[in-house]
DNA sequence: GCCGTTTTCGGCCCGACTGTTTTCAGTCG
């Protein structure tokens, strides 16, 4: 029987709720599917081991009675009948048609009836042919843009892309519309505020009087590639690269309501709407409306909403419906960490093997950085597409460290190494050699594609050599398509637990990895954590905010993560137990 | 189909914009 993973149940549901939702279904149990897929890709541990365990999958959200019976048969018999059953009355195939912009379940469900259209590729001949202009409520426009839309997937223009491509797009387009004196407030919301991984599209408020002037300058910016649409208070572009941004406009006492709304996530503002229901209030984007007399009342920032509701202050990071206004309630929100707090790293690339700065750069790089240590762990030698380095070629290393930590004092400079676990599940170095490095990391990067027991195998005896510090980047995904490796990372993060190893989160933006998912698990097993940059270069060191909010994303604080700790200190953790 | 500090039944968030309309359905976020 095939392990079916979370992504792989959530996923089935999300398509079970798109499918019902052309059915014509009611809509409540549409939602009601969406809501358990959800609820299932977020979940920080494994859906299929906690079945196995034999616990009630109904005391996970949004999984009920039916729901947790159709997980049930799915794991036990690698099927689900209501699905065969679905799927002989609506082609699945439709899910994908349902992919393509302004294409909702309305219209793929009169294209499938009345033509015959099931896959995106009819879509296109059809729109190509004239034939979607004769659909009830379609007209030669609609049918252009649905054309389009359809050669901008084909582009590969849309999607989501990694935090590293739209950070900088975000802080660009913020920084010229602040400009105009027109804006009193600018802020970007959304899923890039929350910093999650990947990003769909761009969503900046801004607050101000005259919203005119704002939509005009953020229509004519350089990065514009396209008007998608534009009305008085709400402008969308298509950018240069592909990636759609919107601007909201609102009036200043709208601020606070207004930001909240906007960065989301989705069920988190559905869980204060229901707050705000229970209080016989209604809550939009702009105010919260006393249902008794429609007396609005105006939040000036955030902190005042939440404080509305009697919780403390949420993050923007802590905002994906994971318990955190639970947590709110009884004062039980992780305290978080700040980039800061970090006091050195202890994985970052030279051009001794695939960096591109000398150590003697990394080293005054690191320092700029407020750091207090740094360990250079270039490849080892079985990575030769990195140049990895041979034994002899360490020694020669530990020679240059040594006279740049005499040029540099300020910073302490440990010489380390980045192991390969190579295919085989033997470290690349043999222990004689790992003893003479100051900080070992073990890291894989081949044959990620092995089963789930040989990949979780080479990770174990990584963790539980002796000499190792650290395990690296430890699923080996890289945003926003390659997944990682599947490793049992319940088995990872209990093993790293239990001898101590570090488990790393890398601060790239195309790792974030450790997850912060996993974060949250590894925190709940008392692992010990470390942020990372892996930096191959000294601007490399400027991701660490990406490597902190993920850390911030899956619970953790200063305590949970060992580099926020000064030289002497986080020397005394690299104990390891045994 | 899920859920419960009003409830085991009867609720379930809300508004902007567009295109095709003669007043609004569909899509999106």
């Amino acid at each position: 029987m095939p392990r079916f993973n979370n992504q792989y149940i959530a996923k089935l549901f999300a398509d079970i709720g798109d499918l019902l939702e052309i059915k014509g279904e009611n809509r409540f149990k549409v939602l009601a599917y969406r809501n358990a897929a959800d609820h299932i890709e977020n979940l920080s541990f494994d859906l299929y081991d906690y079945w196995e365990s034999g616990r009630d999958l109904r005391q996970i959200e949004g999984i009920g009675q039916a729901i947790s019976e159709k997980i049930d048969e799915k794991f036990k018999t690698g099927k689900l009948g209501f699905w065969d059953k679905l799927a002989a009355e609506i082609p699945p195939s439709l899910v994908e048609v349902l992919a393509v912009p302004d294409v909702g379940p309305k219209l793929a469900k009169a294209m499938w009836e009345q033509l015959g259209i099931i896959s995106v590729a009819e879509v296109k001949a059809a729109a190509q042919q004239g034939k979607l202009a004769g659909l009830p409520r379609m007209g030669a426009k609609s049918e252009t843009r649905i054309l389009a839309n359809i050669e901008a997937l084909e582009r590969r223009e849309t999607g989501r892309v990694h935090l590293g491509v739209a950070w900088p797009l975000a802080m660009q387009i913020v920084a010229a519309l602040k400009e105009l004196p027109e804006v009193l407030h600018i802020e970007p919301a959304g899923s890039l505020r929350r910093m999650r991984e990947t990003i769909g599209d761009l969503d900046i408020v801004v607050a101000t009087e005259k919203p005119a002037p704002i939509m005009a300058a953020f229509k004519k910016l350089p990065l514009a590639a396209e008007v998608l649409l534009t009305g008085e208070t709400k402008t969308s572009l298509r950018l240069s690269n592909g990636m759609q941004a919107d601007l909201r406009c609102v009036t200043p006492q709208q601020w606070g309501a207004a930001l909240q709304y906007f960065t989301g996530n989705k069920n988190h503002n559905v869980k204060i709407r229901e707050l705000a229901q229970r209080k016989g209030y209604s809550l939009n984007e702009y105010a919260l409306t006393r249902e008794s007399d429609g007396e609005p009342l105006f939040f000036a920032d955030e902190a005042a909403l939440y404080e509305f509701f009697g919780l403390r202050y949420i993050p923007p990071y802590l905002r994906e419906d994971r318990g955190e206004i639970e947590a709110a309630f009884k004062n039980g929100l992780p305290a978080g960490l700040a980039a800061s707090d970090i006091k050195g790293e202890v994985h970052c690339h030279s051009t001794w093997s695939d960096g591109r700065n000398s150590i003697e750069e990394m080293a005054r790089a690191a320092l700029a950085k407020g750091y207090q240590y740094l360990a250079i762990t270039d490849h080892s030698q079985s990575l030769g597409v990195a140049s990895g380095l041979s034994a002899e070629r360490l020694a020669q290393q530990r020679r240059e460290i040594d006279e740049v930590q005499a040029r540099v004092p300020a910073i302490r400079l440990w010489q380390g190494s980045e192991v390969e676990v190579r295919a085989d599940g033997m470290l690349d170095f043999p222990d004689e050699v790992l003893a003479q490095l100051d900080y070992v990391v073990a890291s894989v990067h081949t044959g990620l594609r092995q089963d789930r027991d040989t990949l979780t195998r080479r990770a174990l005896a990584a963790i539980r050599n002796p000499h190792v510090k650290q395990l690296a980047h430890p699923t080996g995904r890289l945003l926003p398509r390659r997944e990682g490796g599947d490793f049992d990372l319940e088995q990872v993060i209990q093993a790293a637990a239990e001898t101590g190893t570090f488990l790393e989160i890398n601060a790239s933006p195309e790792r974030l990895d450790l997850p912060d998912t996993h974060v949250r698990r590894a925190i709940e097993l008392g692992v010990r954590l470390i942020i990372n940059c892996d930096a191959h270069h000294g601007d490399d060191f400027n991701n660490l905010h990406f490597g902190v909010a993920t850390a911030c994303r899956g619970w953790a604080s200063t305590e949970n993560v060992v580099n926020t700790r000064p030289l002497e200190e986080f020397v005394g953790l690299w104990k390891k137990n045994r």
